[in-house]
RNA sequence: GGGAGCUUAGCUCAGCUGGUUCAGAGCAUCUGCCUUACAAGCAGAGGGUCACUGGUUCGAAUCCAGUAGCUCCCA
C-alpha cells in the first residue's frame, strides 16, 4: 500500500467531519448515561471566526470529545446571540445603501428586514466552527431571538418586574450618539487621548471680578448650573453663596461648596453640569441643582443649549472656544491627557446622558451567586479569577437593561392611561392584569401602550444555559432536568461580569442551582507583540487560512500547546507549524507500521517482549499523568504529555526497539501489540487532534460499521510496572552514553563496536542488553573485571562501560575528562556532607529527607571511587 | 484613586503543603547526519544570581516585608 510521506489534512478533514455528522455522533438525547454538557458562549451572529473563537472552541471540543470517550452522554449546544446593537447597525447600513431610511419604517417592517439579514448573513461563524472540527450538536443550534429563547426572556422580565426587581429610573447612562442607545458600563472602552484643558473665567454677578474654572469640555458650559469649590479652600471661601454668570449665555448660577472637589485639580473651582457628567449629576442631586440637557440624542446641541443649536458637539467645542476667546473669557489653555469613553460597538465617544432607562436590582441576585463561587460549588480555572469576581460582586451596581433599539426582545411593559404600568406577555394579558390591579378602572385595548425599547442582549445570554433547554418556560422538562447544571463553561475573562456572573445569578434565581460546575477562563489571544487582535489593527490571521495551511489538527494543537489557562497567548503561526509537524510525525509512524509484513512462523524475540513490556508501562505512566492534568484543567500540559509519549517514547524509542531489519518480516505478536498501542495512543490524542487520529484509526485495522474512534472508549487505566521503568531509565543513560561517545569520537553508527561492562555494585541486569545492542549497533557485550586498555569509557551510576577501539586513545584527554567529573562529584559530596554533619538538619529534617541525603552520599562515594580507579588505571598505562 | 495579579533559559510557560523527580518543558539556537517511516526528520550540545534588597529557617525559586518594573480590572 502506497502512503504519501506527507500527511494531507484537507481531504481527511472533510471526509471524517461528514462521516461523523452522517452518523449523528454529535447529537445527544437524554438517556441513562451520565450527561456531560457544555453550552457554547454564543458568538455574535454578525461575527466571523477569529483567533479567540478558535482557542475557545478548540478547548470546548477537547472537553466534549474526551467526555464522549469516557462514555458520557456528551452534549455541546451551539448557537449565536442576536447582538442587538451590532446587528441593528448592520441592518440600518444595508437599508441606507438601498436608499431606505430606518425612520420611515415601522417596527414590524424593520424587524422583517433584520430577520432577512440574519437568515442571509448571520451565523457564518457556526459554519466556520465545523472546519475546526467542533463536535457540536448542530440539531440544537440556538439563537437568542428564537421563539423559545425570546419567550424565556419575556417571562423572566415579567417575573422580575412583578417581584419588584426591575424598575424604571432616570439615570446617567452611557449614551452612544451613533447607535442612539444607552450602553452598559462594560461596553464602554476608555482610551487615553491628548486634549486641552481650558481655563475659563466666570464673571461674578454685579462685579468685575471673576472665578476661573478648568474644563476639558468647554461646550458643556452651556449646561452649567453651578460652580463648586471645596468648603475648606480659603481661596474661594468668600465666594461661596455668590452668583456668577455663565459666559456667553449669562445664565445666573450659584457658587456652592462640597468636599467632592479636588483642590489640586485645575483652579480648585469646578463647573457643575448635572446633565452631562456622572459626578456632576450626583452633586446636582445632592445640592438640588437644576439640570440642563444641552445635547440631542445624536450628539448635536439641543434647544436648551441656546447657542449653536443643531451643531455637533465636537464642532461646537471649536466654535465656542473661538467665541470665548474673542469675548475674553479664556484665561489660558493647557495640553492635557485624559481618558475618554468610547462605545465598544460603534467607537463613538460616549456621552454621559440623563435618560429614562430600565434597571435590574442586583443586590439580592448577587448574594447567592457570590456564595456558590466562594464555596467552590462553581470552580474557576485558574482560581485567581475568584478574587476579581468577588470584588465585582461585592460592589455590584444595578444593571441597565434597556436599549433604544428594535432588534431584540421588546420590553413587555404596558403603560396605562392612569400613569401606572404592568408587565405582560401581550396586550390581552396586560389588559387582564391591569383590570385586576385597578378593578375600579376600565381600560381599553387602545389605551395601552407598550414600551418602545428592547432589553440588552446580555439579558438574553444570561439565561442561555437554561433557555437552550427550554428550562424557563418549562422548568420541569426532561431536557433541562437531564442536562442542567452543565459541566464546564469555557470563556474569555473579559466577559466574567457581563456574562458569567449573570448566568450564575440567573441559574440561582430560576433553577436554584448553579449553571455550570467549572469555568475555564482562556487567555486572550494577542499578536506576537502582545497587542490584542483586532480588525482595526489588521493583526489577526484568518483562521480558515491557517486551517488550510496547517490542517485543523495542526492549528488546534498549536493553539493549545501554548495556551495555559488564563494566560494571554501571543500567537505565532510557528505554533501551528509545530502541530502540523506532529501530524506528519504520526503519519510517518503509521507508514512504518503499515509497511511491515507479519510472518506467522516467526517467534517473538526477547527484545520485542521487553520493548512491549516497557512501553505498556510507559504508556500507563504517561496516561495517568495526563489524567492528572485534565483533572486540573491543564489541557496544554495534558497535550504535552501525550505529545512526548507519542513522539519520544513511541516513535523514537519503542518503534526503534522493535523495528525489523530492512525487508524483514515481523512476528505477529509484536505487530499486534504495536497496532494495539497505536490505537490506544490515537484514543488519547483524539480529543486534541480529531481528524488525523480518526484517519489513522481506520488505517490501522479494518473497521466495522460504527466502529469509529470518536465514539470509542478511552483505554482502561492500568498500573505501570515501576521496575521496568526504572531499568529503562538506566538503559537510556547507557544508550545516551554510547551515542555521545560515538559522536565525540567520530565513530560512525555503521561501524559496529563491542561494549565492555565492569559492574562495581554487583547488580547485573540483562533485561535491556539486546535492545542496547540493537540501538547502538553493538556487536557484543562482555563483562570484565578490569578496565581494558585502548578503550573509551563512560560511567553510568557506578557501572563502568568501555568501548575498545583500534585507534589510539588520548590518555591525557581521558584523564582530564575524568578529573573534571571528579571535581564535580566531590563538590556534590561535600555539599551533602555539609548538610549531614549539621546537627540541626539531622535532628530537624524529616527522617525521609535525611535518609535521602544519606543515599546521595553513598552513591557519590561509590562513584568517586570508580572515577579514581579509572584515573589510576589510565595513569598506569 | 481603589483592587487583583505577574517578574524563572532568546521566546512561551511548568515548578502543589520550603529539602536533587529543583533549577525543568516545548519552541528557538548551535553542531553532526540525505541511517532503508519521517529533513515537516534523526542524533547530540550550549543556555538561567529563579526582578532587586532584607528577614524567617539547619535549608528559600518556593514563606514574610520592602523596592523596582509590567499587566489587567474597577472608578
Amino acid at each position: 500500500m502506497e502512503i504519501s510521506s506527507k500527511y494531507n489534512p484537507a481531504a481527511t478533514e472533510n471526509k471524517w467531519y461528514s462521516h461523523w455528522m452522517a452518523n449523528k455522533y454529535f447529537h445527544s438525547t437524554p438517556d441513562t448515561r451520565t450527561p456531560y454538557t457544555i453550552v457554547i458562549p454564543p458568538p455574535n451572529v454578525t461575527g466571523v471566526l477569529h483567533m479567540g473563537h478558535m482557542l475557545n472552541n478548540t478547548i470546548q471540543d477537547v472537553l466534549i470529545r474526551r467526555a464522549r470517550m469516557l462514555g458520557m452522554n456528551a452534549c455541546w449546544v451551539p448557537g449565536t446571540d442576536h447582538a442587538s446593537i451590532a446587528t441593528e447597525a448592520k441592518v440600518v447600513n444595508k437599508l441606507k445603501q438601498e436608499g431606505i431610511d430606518k425612520a420611515t419604517l415601522s417596527r414590524e417592517e424593520f424587524m422583517k428586514h433584520a430577520w432577512e439579514w440574519r437568515d442571509k448573513h448571520g451565523g457564518i461563524i457556526l459554519e466556520q466552527l465545523k472546519r475546526l472540527g467542533a463536535s457540536c450538536d448542530w440539531e440544537r443550534t440556538a439563537f437568542t431571538m428564537d421563539e423559545t429563547l425570546y419567550e424565556s426572556v419575556i417571562d423572566v422580565f415579567i417575573d422580575l418586574f412583578d417581584k419588584g426587581f426591575i424598575y424604571r429610573g432616570v439615570r446617567m447612562v452611557n449614551w452612544d450618539p451613533q447607535a442612539l442607545t444607552a450602553v452598559s458600563d462594560e461596553e464602554v472602552v476608555y482610551k487615553e487621548v491628548r486634549s486641552k484643558l481650558y481655563y475659563i473665567n466666570y464673571r461674578l454677578k454685579n462685579s468685575e471680578r471673576y472665578i476661573t474654572i478648568a474644563t476639558t469640555r468647554p461646550e458643556t458650559i452651556l449646561g452649567d448650573t453651578a460652580i463648586c469649590v471645596h468648603p475648606e479652600d480659603e481661596r474661594f471661601s468668600h465666594l461661596v453663596g455668590k452668583t456668577v454668570l455663565v459666559p456667553l449665555i449669562e445664565r445666573e448660577i450659584p457658587i456652592i461648596a462640597d468636599e467632592y472637589v479636588d483642590r489640586e485639580f485645575g483652579t480648585g473651582a469646578l463647573k457643575i453640569t448635572p446633565a452631562h457628567d456622572i459626578n456632576d449629576y450626583n452633586l446636582g442631586l445632592k445640592h438640588k441643582l437644576p439640570s440642563v440637557d444641552i445635547f440631542n440624542d445624536n450628539g448635536t446641541m439641543s434647544k436648551d443649549a441656546i447657542l449653536f443649536v443643531g451643531h455637533d458637539r465636537f464642532e461646537v467645542r471649536k466654535l465656542i472656544v473661538k467665541q470665548l476667546e474673542e469675548e475674553g473669557f479664556i484665561n489660558r489653555i493647557e495640553d492635557y491627557t485624559n481618558k475618554v469613553g468610547y462605545s465598544e460597538r460603534t467607537d463613538a465617544v460616549i456621552e454621559p446622558k440623563i435618560s429614562m432607562q430600565w434597571f435590574l436590582k442586583m443586590e439580592d441576585l448577587a448574594k447567592p451567586a457570590l456564595d456558590v463561587v466562594e464555596n467552590e460549588n462553581i470552580k474557576f480555572h485558574p482560581a485567581k479569577f475568584r478574587n476579581i469576581y468577588r470584588h465585582w460582586m461585592e460592589n455590584v451596581k444595578d444593571w441597565c437593561i434597556s436599549r433604544q433599539l428594535w432588534w431584540g426582545q421588546q420590553i413587555p411593559v404596558f403603560y396605562l392611561p392612569n400613569g401606572e404600568m404592568v408587565a405582560a406577555k401581550n396586550k390581552e394579558e396586560a389588559l387582564r392584569k391591569a383590570s385586576e390591579l385597578y378593578p375600579n378602572t376600565r381600560f381599553t385595548h387602545d389605551q395601552l401602550k407598550q414600551d418602545e425599547d428592547v432589553v440588552d442582549t446580555w439579558f438574553s445570554s444570561w439565561l442561555w444555559p437554561i433557555s437552550v433547554f427550554d428550562g424557563i418556560r418549562k422548568p420541569d422538562n426532561l431536557e433541562i432536568n437531564y442536562y442542567y447544571p452543565t459541566n464546564d463553561l469555557v470563556t474569555a475573562p473579559d466577559i466574567i461580569f457581563f456574562w458569567v456572573a449573570r448566568m450564575i445569578m440567573a441559574g440561582m434565581e430560576y433553577r436554584n442551582a448553579i449553571p455550570f460546575k467549572n469555568v475555564y477562563f482562556t487567555g486572550i489571544v494577542r499578536d506576537k507583540h502582545g497587542r490584542k487582535m483586532s480588525k482595526t489593527l489588521g493583526n489577526s490571521p484568518d483562521p480558515i487560512d491557517l486551517i488550510e495551511q496547517f490542517g485543523a489538527d495542526g492549528v488546534r494543537m498549536g493553539m493549545l500547546l501554548m495556551a495555559p489557562a488564563g494566560n494571554d497567548l501571543p500567537f505565532d503561526p510557528a505554533l501551528c507549524e509545530q502541530g502540523r509537524n506532529f501530524s506528519n510525525k504520526i503519519w510517518n509512524a503509521l507508514r512504518l507500521v503499515k509497511g511491515w509484513k507479519s510472518d506467522s512462523e516467526l517467534v517473538q524475540c526477547n527484545d520485542a517482549k521487553v520493548a512491549i513490556l516497557w512501553f505498556r508501562s510507559r504508556f500507563h505512566e504517561a496516561f495517568a499523568q495526563a489524567e492528572v492534568h485534565f483533572a486540573k484543567y491543564r489541557l496544554s500540559d495534558a497535550l504535552m504529555t501525550i505529545y512526548k509519549l507519542i513522539w519520544d517514547d513511541f516513535c523514537s524509542w519503542y518503534l526503534e526497539m522493535i523495528k525489523p531489519g530492512m525487508n524483514q518480516p515481523i512476528d505477529e505478536k509484536t505487530l499486534e501489540a504495536t497496532v494495539s498501542f497505536f490505537e490506544d495512543l490515537m484514543k488519547l490524542l483524539h480529543p486534541f487532534m480529531p481528524f488525523i487520529t480518526e484517519e489513522i484509526w481506520h488505517l490501522l485495522r479494518v473497521r466495522n460499521e460504527g466502529e469509529d474512534l470518536i465514539v470509542s472508549l478511552l483505554p482502561q487505566q492500568d498500573q505501570a510496572n515501576e521496575e521496568i521503568l526504572r531499568l529503562f531509565n538506566v538503559t537510556e543513560e547507557i544508550i545516551n552514553g554510547l551515542r555521545k561517545l560515538r559522536s565525540e569520537k567520530n565513530i560512525p553508527f555503521r561501524e559496529p563496536v563491542s561494549l565492555l561492562v565492569k559492574h562495581n555494585d554487583g547488580v547485573q541486569d540483562e533485561t535491556f542488553s539486546g535492545i542496547i545492542k540493537r540501538l547502538c549497533n553493538i556487536s557484543e557485550i562482555k563483562q570484565v573485571n578490569e578496565s581494558p586498555a585502548g578503550a573509551f569509557g563512560f560511567i553510568v551510576r557506578s557501572t563502568e562501560f568501555f568501548v575498545p577501539v583500534s585507534t589510539s586513545v588520548n590518555i591525557e584527554a581521558e584523564i582530564e575528562k575524568l578529573r573534571e567529573e571528579l571535581v564535580y562529584t566531590n563538590g556534590f559530596l561535600e555539599s551533602v556532607n555539609k548538610k549531614l554533619s549539621n546537627e540541626r538538619f539531622v535532628s530537624g529534617a524529616p527522617a525521609e529527607v535525611v535518609s535521602k541525603e544519606m543515599k546521595k552520599r553513598d552513591d557519590a562515594i561509590a562513584r568517586i571511587q570508580v572515577i579514581n580507579e579509572q584515573i589510576a588505571s589510565f595513569e598506569k598505562k
